[in-house]
DNA sequence: CCCAAACTTGAGGATGACCTCAACTTATCA
DNA sequence: TGATAAGTTGAGGTCATCCTCAAGTTTGGG
């Protein structure tokens, strides 16, 4: 355990956090640092004494929200149709993306030294696979689809939410809905192209 | 008509050139432009005597290689099955941002400056339509489809790409396939989100 | 061959972001 | 109420990129 903080010094920490939340929010996971100092009311330096770096800040930022915002995996389960749930899921989780550009960011990107966020993230999409082994199960989701074209399907979504968030918020749906119609099983096609491994997946996540 | 260029400064010019194509091929778009000189080997204020704006630079760059790549529409119609040719055209798209950073980049955004590269792309997808109508008329593709749908296609399709290019530089195909299969219109269940309008199409282009 | 116009050059100012650290301020505890 | 450890500050160094312009070089017509 590491010895507590001092009050001023708490109390500055907090102010960090929320203007962190906020400035990510608005701007981007990429947004300037200094913006937040200055948002939060405190130097620069004080930023880099309390986070020595911007993972870290994003370890302090987002793992409460990404546990708050990932609970529909549970809600996806409870769904009596399989296909429902499954629809759920997917919908749930590009409308967070579509929400929030820095879960855009956080969902589409890892980065290394964010060990929290990587951690909120995995414990998030946990529940991924049992809702789409459920839903093949059911017979209903083609039986080839896999985890990785789950992310792959958040990458698509995430260039059509930085496109269109500002003067058609919604249009995402419209690429989903295509596509969910042609993730059924009775609209499967043979596909050529394997998923992506593992490693694959992990390397394309470090981009 | 602007006189014609003194001989030295014609050279630079063609060199310059050859280096911005290169080095936009490698590094995308928004690579810096002393790269571009220094691969050149002029200097960077000689870049930009010729060349006031990296918008100058793309129209100089650009309009010739995107008519080549993008014959592909005349292709797509002469294919006996309409929905062939629509699947032919779509691939031949994504290959194309698959295979060159800088055209992932242009096919997707606008710069309001670079004019001749906007009309060259213009020219090119104007066949888009053709294809997109004939495979509707066929009954294969499904009715409610249209060509601000294809833009956001490659919308999605450059975010993948830009994550997988350099480990896995084919797995864009297999979200197409999925895609593709929720195309045809024997996949089609009613969708409630509108397509995007032209002007929404226009800003997003922007972004 | 010469000179005026055309062209090239690269140092350097502007910007915006990162990160550090020596000097200052404040909380806390005895 | 000090004394001291803890915390804050912001000017300023670093870096990468953009863009300009005064001084020098080259071309080509007369």
């Amino acid at each position: 355990m590491s010895k507590p903080l001092r009050r001023d010094a708490q109390h500055n920490r907090d102010k960090l956090i929320a203007a962190a939340a906020a400035v990510f929010t608005e701007r981007g996971i990429d947004a300037p640092l200094e913006e937040i100092a200055r948002q939060a009311g405190v130097s620069i330096g004080t930023l880099y004494n309390r986070f020595p770096s911007r993972a870290a800040l994003f370890d302090a930022v987002f793992p409460d929200r990404l546990a708050n915002s990932l609970m529909f995996g549970d809600q996806a389960l409870a769904c009596e149709d399989p296909w429902d749930g499954f629809v759920l899921f997917v919908t749930r989780l590009c409308e967070l993306q579509a929400g929030d550009r820095s879960l855009n960011d956080l969902i589409t990107r890892r980065f290394p030294d964010a060990t929290a966020v990587a951690e909120a993230c995995g414990n998030g999409l946990d529940k991924a696979t049992q809702v789409i082994d459920r839903a093949q199960r059911a017979g209903a989701l083609r039986p080839d689809f896999t985890f990785a074209d789950l992310v792959t399907l958040t990458w698509a979504n995430a260039r059509i939410v930085a496109a269109t968030q500002d003067t058609a918020p919604t249009a995402w749906r419209r690429h989903l809905a295509f596509l969910l119609d042609g993730l059924r099983a009775t609209a499967a096609h043979p596909v050529d192209e394997p998923p992506l491994t593992p490693e694959q997946l992990d390397a394309a996540m470090r981009a």
